[in-house]
Parts: C-alpha cells; sequence; structure tokens
DNA sequence: CGACATATTGAGATCCATCAACCAATGTGG
DNA sequence: CCACATTGGTTGATGGATCTCAATATGTCG
C-alpha cells in the first residue's frame, strides 16, 4: 500500500466530529474551464481538494510557462510556500476543464488543526507525501533523460497524457514541446 | 526573517520539560570522516542532528554518485522517504570531516510527538521547510542553466563550495565535474 | 467556413557529456 | 626521505541531446 492510500485510510477513520468540522469550515466552488483559482502574487489563502474535473499549478519563466503539477479528482491544490508562509507566491491555479471543488481557509484549518490533534497529524502526513513526491521528481530530472522521464509518465501517470495539452506536458517535463513532439513519434 | 529561523525559534522556546524529554531520548555519537550513518538498503531508523562537521547524504545512480544534501553544522540529517515509511531505501549518509550528531530514534520521536503535541507541530514546520527547500531546487533545474545554478550556490551557499570536493558539487549541480571546471574557469 | 490554438517537422546552433591525457597535492610503505 | 599510488582537478577533442526559429499541418470551436 502506498502513503497515499494510507492517508486516505487515515482521513476515512476520523471522527464524524471532526469530518462534520472540516465541512462547516470548507465551500464548495464551482470554476470554468480556463478560471484561474489562484494567480501570481496572490497569497494562497485555500487549499481546494479537487471534487470533480482537473485542474494544474504552473508559472512563468521568461514568458513561458512552467507547470509543475496536475490534479485530478480528489487531490488537494494549493500553492505550497505561499499556503505554508502565507505570503505571496509565484504559481496560478488554473482549472483545465469545469470543476469543483471544497475550498478550506488557512486560517480555519489551523483553528481545527490545533482542536484536533489528529487534523495536526494529518498535516504531517500530507506534507511529508508531497516532499516525497518532490523528491521522486528531482531524483527523475537527476537520472533520466528526457525520453525515459516520457516514458516514465507513459507508464505510471497515463490519465496525464490522455487529458493534458502536450504543451502543458512538455514543460512538465522539463522539455521543450517539439522535443516532446520528436520523443512521442519515435516511440 | 526565513522560515528556518522562524523554526528555530519554536524550538528555543519549547518548554524545558520537552528539550529534556527529547535529549532523554537522544544519543550522542561520534563518526570519523568517511563513515557512514546510513547505508543503501537500510531503514532510516534515526534523524542525526549534527553538532559539529561537516556530512552528505548522496546515492548511486550507474555507478556514479550523487550528491543530494550537504549538512552543516544544527542540520537536520536523515533519508526522508526511508525515514517516513520506515522502509529501506536508496540514499547514503557520510561523514565528510570527523563529526558529532545528536541521533534520535525514530519511535522514540513519535512516542514523544504524542506526548507534546508541540512536536507534533514540530514535525509538521520540518516537513514543510523540506518540502519548499526541495520546491526551490526543483524550479532551479527548471529554470536555470549550469553556469547560472553554480552562481546561485556561489552567491547562496559558498560554504557549500568552500568545504566539499568539486566532485560532489558537480553532481549536487546536476552537472559532470568537467563541465563544473569549465564554468568555473570561465568565471 | 474561418480563426486561433495545438502539434509536427526540418535545419542549425548550443549546451553539456564523455573519453582521454595530463597535472598537482597528498599520503604511504620501504 | 624517496618512489610511487591515490585522489582531486584541469584541459582538449568530439559527439549527442536538446533548444530555437521557422514553416507547415492538424484540430477545434464559434
Amino acid at each position: 500500500m502506498n502513503y497515499l492510500d494510507t492517508i486516505q485510510q487515515y482521513i476515512n477513520n476520523l471522527p464524524q466530529e471532526v469530518h462534520q468540522a472540516l465541512k462547516e469550515a470548507s465551500t464548495i466552488r464551482r470554476y470554468k474551464k480556463g478560471d484561474l483559482l489562484l494567480q501570481q502574487g496572490e497569497v494562497c489563502q485555500r487549499s481546494f481538494h479537487l471534487l470533480t474535473g482537473i485542474a494544474r499549478k504552473y508559472y512563468l519563466n521568461e514568458g513561458k510557462e512552467i507547470t509543475t503539477e496536475i490534479y485530478f479528482q480528489n487531490d488537494l491544490a494549493l500553492s505550497f510556500e505561499s499556503y505554508v508562509l502565507q505570503k505571496p507566491g509565484r504559481e496560478y491555479i488554473e482549472a483545465l476543464t469545469d470543476i469543483e471543488v471544497s475550498a478550506t481557509p488557512f486560517n480555519a484549518f489551523r483553528a481545527l488543526r490545533k482542536q484536533f490533534p489528529a487534523l495536526m497529524e494529518l498535516d504531517v502526513m500530507l506534507s511529508e507525501y508531497y516532499a516525497i513526491w518532490l523528491e521522486q521528481r528531482l531524483f527523475q530530472f537527476y537520472t533520466l533523460s528526457a525520453t525515459e522521464r516520457y516514458r516514465a509518465i507513459l507508464e505510471k501517470s497515463p490519465q496525464l497524457i490522455q487529458h493534458i495539452p502536450l504543451t502543458m506536458l512538455a514543460s512538465y517535463l522539463g522539455i521543450s514541446l517539439e522535443t516532446l513532439s520528436r520523443i512521442r513519434a519515435k516511440i
């Protein structure tokens, strides 16, 4: 069982009152395809639990968009550093389809974390999971060529290739659109 | 003030009894230059708080060492995924000089975390800090050339260049030793 | 259908890796 | 104290991976 499943199970087993409190602190929001949930320069004041649809996180570098994370159903979308430090960040979060999210304000979750130690522990687990995910991405940049990174996506996250434009996938892989196109032609 | 200072302050302000409990759970260890604190395939069962000296974390890829983190005084050394999941990992931790560490077993810290909620919160902060650090490293691979990454180290972490061999620095930057040598010759 | 976004293909340039030779500093056994 | 091995770093030549720019093709949606 991977860590994400462990976390999911942990959430499922939380007492009813904690679920209730979380629900009360959150609001359901709907966004249209193309809408921005967060913009560069803003403080990420809420986390977005994606209920339906697809979204992504990206930032601009020399005028180009670099996609850093793709969110599917049940993923938690937020700009990590901006959220944790509550200071303006450089990242955008964009709806890639019409989406539905449960948005939980930073302050509200902070308060709940204090009230329910189980949520503090959940917070540890989520941060740990994100750090492990980042380590794996970094590991891939160290050890794999562009083609190998694409193949890794093919095998481990095919839903990613099926649902997002190649332009975004290329920047996610850290390569140019043209190179990605050539890699695909060869395979 | 950066997040690391915030965390340090938080630690300093912990109640005396918590400091005492942490101290009792930990043991001071000394290693000689070249000694391994952790080997590939082992479970990282303790965290190492570096009291004096320098250490590094690395792994092997196709026979070559890739250094992923350098530790100086007061840094916390551990193989993150292996530690969190308590499963065998691929990383080594090596003393680059004679060092002195305070080693805290995973299980002991777990127990203390449960006993003192303040330590659970500290654990969140440490994981958050590590994730932010990883995000920054990943950001550099996305946006900077080899030369620019070297310059970034020069400006932000000169102590790193002064104390570790170029071979390790090159792998840390994700480039070959020869390329690093040429970059240095040009600057 | 037309317009705009998305993807492919080609040619040339650039960055960086690899392989190999060489050099300097340090350490070790005799 | 010397001879030699070892480690760490430099330099040169060459090739490959990937980028950029530009032209063309394909798709999609009002």
